[in-house]
DNA sequence: GTAGAATCAACGTA
DNA sequence: CTACGTTGATTCTA
């Protein structure tokens, strides 16, 4: 972490990062190095022989490599000029693709999350194009995913799955709260290549892709002076036996004639979106891929992963397995874009098997202190690793937990239940469990208690979430021009555990004391409109706000050092488009002003991307002592606020 | 303008 | 765990 600059131009920077990863993986086929094996020497750790510092800034002209000597970090009011940021390797694929997406990803032009569903109402019967359909992408998805989140926990007290996707579909096509509702050929602005989605009706409400069961998306447009129906995004999901096990290769199928019941079998037809497939074939427009994956997580769920532009190049007709002739369309990949589904079948290897990760340069950092092994990998210079440090994914508390307030318990057999008022956990969170059936965070909340020691439940309990622990396939890497970073192997859904901020808490009256601690301190300064917005659900359904605004947030006296010792956390950059919150949590002790400070995807993550939170605004509670340095933030979104 | 058909969902249950 | 049945939303088509 190296939190003296911070470029991050947007929130899907982390993919240029991983572009190099497939260039680079023949190089170096073999782990390039240090002690792949730490379990003798516990608790580790990797040292730097060239310090915090990208080449280029003076510490890269040390000449020490193989030298073990311990660094302290002194990255004091060092400042880069965005140029300087780049490296030889992703210069190209970053300017070959901002040709492509004209758009900003992550723009400030939101649709209110202040409005009520009725204000919203009014909206009804624009016309495409404009007012809330120009509402920008990432913020149309976090307001589905909020009011999905919203609906789930609503009928999950009543033990009733009523599919919260489409109610919360329901509400966002009813306001006109959808991006790019005008259909449109190529790239769709604020989504990118790699981009993943659990839900159809997600797609459907960020102009991706239309239809809401549909395979293929079509519409017609002009050529010229003539007008033809073409094919503009197909979701290849599984449904047909299409062949998609290449990458930049996708014979797809065409649709109809495909029942489950034999007897509704019958030949596909030259219409519809086999039509639009075969006027695409002869027009040769770009059409937009997204490809379903099983979810790791959730073995009956699927993940639809955004591949960017194909093109059709041939099609045929074939007598499939089930006896009908069907259409098929080869498509191939258009060249000059960044990964997507590539990215995707690369990391599922690597979690199947480690050892075909390249570039590593130790195979776990945690030292077996984490369930799942933590890779360090650099594939952009020669560092060796971070600075010196103990890795721990515990807290070291000022005083012992058993020193400290009792946690109050509930006494719930087995398990704790949604809407059971007698749950006492349930009525210390405020009524409703904080997690979903599938320990997903429903709502952010200034504080959020677990089940623990004190309660009756077992540990199957849904209430108890962070408390065992990351389960992710982390990975700290060297970013060209932000230090070390973390990112994962895994896609995360939004709302899911990631991890907690490890580390040592210390005293608020010594945190001056020792600056250059400064940069490994955590502390509840508050976040950005993003972050506070993230649970805007319930506001817009007409209920009141389980969380507080940006005026009514208070800070708690926490802080919390991974200088020393820590575990992933101490890595995660800042952005101001962040794709990470923190959480307090309490289930050990009850002293509400020292909870554990979790962390929770913000949206969906794709694997590979690094992770990011807002540090918040240093000094804006006018605390004076105890407050860290402002440091200027040169991430570059659009609604950057130039410090952190 | 509108009803009906088509469709590579998503869940729950067996 | 796979199969099957149920309940579906959007858009295209007639």
């Amino acid at each position: 972490m190296y939190r003296a600059s911070n470029f991050i131009p947007d929130p899907y920077q982390e993919l240029l990062d991983a572009k190099p990863l497939r260039s680079l993986a023949p190089m170096f086929p073999a782990p390039m190095g240090v002690n792949v094996n730490q379990s003798s020497t516990p608790p580790l750790v990797c040292v730097t022989p060239v310090g915090q510092f990208p080449t280029g800034f003076g510490a890269g002209n040390l000449p020490a490599f193989g030298s073990f000597a311990t660094f302290s970090v002194t990255a004091n009011g060092v400042s880069y000029a965005g140029t300087s940021a780049n490296g030889p390797i992703d210069a190209t694929p970053i300017s070959a693709y901002k040709t492509r997406s004209g758009m900003p990803v992550d723009g400030d032009d939101p649709y209110s999350g202040n409005q009520t569903l009725s204000s919203e109402r009014k909206r009804r019967g624009r016309p495409p194009g404009s007012g809330a359909s120009r509402a920008d992408g990432s913020n149309v998805h976090m307001t589905f995913e909020a009011l999905r989140r919203r609906h789930l926990q609503m009928d999950e007290t009543q033990d009733a799955s009523r599919r919260a996707d489409l109610k919360a579909g329901a509400i966002m096509m009813a306001s006109n709260i959808r991006a790019n509702s005008g259909k449109r050929v190529g790239t769709v602005p604020g989504v990118e290549i790699g981009d993943i989605f659990y839900f159809r009706m997600e797609l459907c409400v960020i102009g991706l892709h239309a239809p809401s069961m549909g395979g293929i998306d079509y519409m017609t447009t002009k050529f010229g002076n003539d007008e033809d129906s073409v094919a503009i995004c197909i979701v290849s999901a599984g449904g047909y036996e299409n062949v998609d096990d290449d990458t930049d290769v996708l014979v797809y199928s065409g649709q109809g004639g495909n029942s489950r019941n034999t007897e509704e079998r019958h030949d596909q037809k030259l219409e519809r979106g086999n039509l639009a497939l075969e006027r695409s074939l002869h027009r040769k427009n770009e059409i937009r891929v997204v490809r379903g994956f099983k979810d790791p997580f959730c073995l009956t769920g699927k993940i639809y992963v955004y591949d960017g532009l194909y093109k059709i190049h041939e099609s045929w007709k074939e007598r499939t397995k089930s006896g009908i002739n069907c259409f098929k369309y080869k498509l191939l990949r258009e060249p000059g874009q960044r990964d997507g589904a590539a990215i995707w079948k690369m990391t599922q290897k690597w979690i199947t098997n480690p050892a075909t990760r390249g570039s590593v340069l130790l195979a776990d950092l945690s030292s077996k202190a984490e369930m799942l092994p933590v890779c360090l990998v650099n594939e952009v210079d020669h560092d060796k690793g971070p600075g010196h440090f103990t890795y721990t994914n515990q807290v070291k508390y000022l005083r012992p937990l058993s020193s400290m307030k009792k946690l109050q318990g509930c006494g719930c057999q087995s398990v704790c239940l949604p809407g059971d008022s007698s749950c006492a956990c349930g009525q210390h969170n405020g009524g409703d469990l904080p997690y979903s059936s599938s320990g997903l965070l429903s709502c952010r909340k200034p504080i959020i208690y677990e089940c623990g020691d004190s309660c009756n439940c077992s540990t199957n309990c849904r209430n108890r979430v962070t408390q065992k622990g990351a389960r992710l396939h982390f990975e700290v890497f060297r970013t060209t021009n932000r230090g070390w970073g973390l990112r994962c192997w895994d896609p995360i859904r939004s709302g899911a555990f990631i991890c907690e901020y490890a580390g040592e808490v210390i005293d608020e009256l010594k945190v001056n004391l020792n600056d250059s601690e400064d940069d490994y301190i955590f502390q509840t300064v508050c976040p950005g409109d993003k972050t506070l917005k993230w649970n805007c659900g319930p506001e817009l359904l007409g209920e009141d706000s389980p969380y507080v605004t940006a005026d009514e947030f208070e800070p708690l006296p926490i802080k919390i050092s991974a200088k020393n010792m820590g575990n992933v956390s101490r890595f995660i950059n800042h952005s101001c488009s962040p794709n990470v919150f923190w959480q307090p949590v309490q289930y050990d002790h009850g002293d509400d002003r020292h909870p554990h400070i979790m962390f929770f995807a913000l949206k969906h993550i794709p694997p590979m991307t690094e992770l990011t939170y807002d540090y918040g605004v240093a000094g804006a509670e006018s605390s004076g002592s105890g407050s860290r340095r402002t440091k200027n933030c040169m991430c570059g979104s659009r609604n950057c606020r130039g410090l952190f």
